[in-house]
DNA sequence: CGATTTATTGAATCGACTCAATTGATGTGG
DNA sequence: CCACATCAATTGAGTCGATTCAATAAATCG
């Protein structure tokens, strides 16, 4: 069975086989299931590991005192929750499913045993990282100073495309289990003005969303509408001095 | 002379006489001079060192195609730019000044010195890079839920706790060296939006701003004015475990 | 199959924007 | 140290993108 996280790891440095094996056996200890719309963890709790999403989506988000929602990003398979993130006391978000999810739970120690022994998993994740604050900060971009539409097609091009570094996109469509509210939370827009958003995509012939599958006829044309820059994702094999040579 | 980073770090764990020792070393030396509205690092190109700012205000940002501007953080003294950000072959935003500023420069090789002799500076540094994630979280939420005003009280009083964390504030007062068009790219608001937003939270008497001085009369009623809960900022000491008992 | 969630539509409203002009500050050279 | 130039802040008026409210249609689920 692939694992979505070496593949993800592979966009970034070419790992051995032994690298491959150390995450694959990450990928089987410790695995929970959890059912869709449940919490996996809650703001205020002490967060004890570190979350691999191995199938399922999920997602960060934030609720203001008045009941105000935010989505503030959306794990994939073969995303983590962030990595070192048992420093902190408590967490300041929380995070929680759309579908059913598998996640493995990397606790401190396994987490310090590869510090030791397998450094270029480490710099991979490391990389993993930093790739998740450079999309925090594209999506800061976004509900700045993208309109509407530009949003909601700039937000669909990231996700086909993180996808697609998973091998989770067949041709140019997808499993989309995202309902309209969830992308109204996650775009700041209302819930209704998604929907008129979906439609005008609909009508441009960039995008086709139905009954929770995503197809991007013409993804180039869809980046163009939304000003996509993909090089914040840094898909580019950018750790290859670190490859191992296997 | 006082390093606002050993200022900062002590907000999370207490350091030991040496630790900062070694990070005042680090803060004397391969230090640079930048002037006001110079770029320290440009989208494009490679990241050869970790930035730890010691003086000045700077601003990280990303331009879209068509010229808009999104701001995505400030820096303040005792910030650090991405905590291992060589290991990107190239940067997908900017940093540039506000005012003049002096950046130290922390190469890869200091860095792997601490990570092999300081443990304890280097959770601490973990901490602090965990923490500016969390703000741009804080900020995608700013962006995506609060009205203009809630975004601007909400703005100011991160930047107030933050300047207080090293020391920055008097009483209710600090420098605040930004133009209202500069608040307007950090927003998302139009220049003049931000103008009528601080004149309304100048009339509600929580605000005084003018000629580069921010007043903060009464910091708890801004602080429910914008729903800030300071969790985020994660100032509680929470590395106490990790204290050097010196 | 009925019950509930999700998606869609229309109409009225509002928060924030644009454009354009003015006032006030800051700064520089003669 | 003033005069001019530039940058920053302010004001008014009209507009527009996105919102709210409310109702209906369609899809999904037990």
């Amino acid at each position: 069975m692939p694992v979505a996280l070496i593949a993800k790891l592979e966009r970034f440095t070419r790992l051995s086989r032994q690298d491959k094996a150390v995450l694959a056996q990450l990928a089987s200890e410790r695995v929970r299931k959890v059912g869709p719309h449940q919490d996996i963890i809650r703001e205020g709790e002490a967060p004890v590991e570190i979350n691999l999403f191995l199938s399922g989506w999920a997602y960060r988000h934030k609720h203001l005192e008045d009941g105000r929602r935010q989505i503030i990003a959306f794990f994939l398979p073969g995303d983590l929750c962030d990595h070192n993130i048992f420093i902190l006391r408590e967490m300041d978000h929380s995070v929680s499913t759309i579908t059913p999810v598998t996640v493995a739970g990397v606790t401190r120690e396994i987490f310090d045993a590869l510090t030791l022994n397998h450094p270029r998993i480490i710099q991979a994740l490391w990389w993993e990282s930093l790739v998740t604050c450079a999309i925090q900060r594209e999506w800061t971009v976004s509900l700045g100073q993208r309109s509407a539409t530009e949003r909601m097609a700039h937000l669909l091009c990231e996700l086909f495309l993180r996808l697609q570094a998973v091998g989770l996109t067949e041709g140019n469509s997808c499993d989309f289990p995202v309902t309209q509210a969830d992308l109204a939370d996650a775009t700041g827009l209302s819930p209704v003005h998604v929907n008129r958003t979906l439609q005008e995509l609909r009508a441009l012939g960039v995008v086709e969303l139905r009954s929770k599958t995503l197809s991007i006829p013409d993804l180039p044309a869809l980046m163009r509408a939304s000003m996509f820059n993909a090089s914040y994702l840094h898909l580019g094999h950018e750790g290859n001095h670190l490859d191992a040579n296997e």
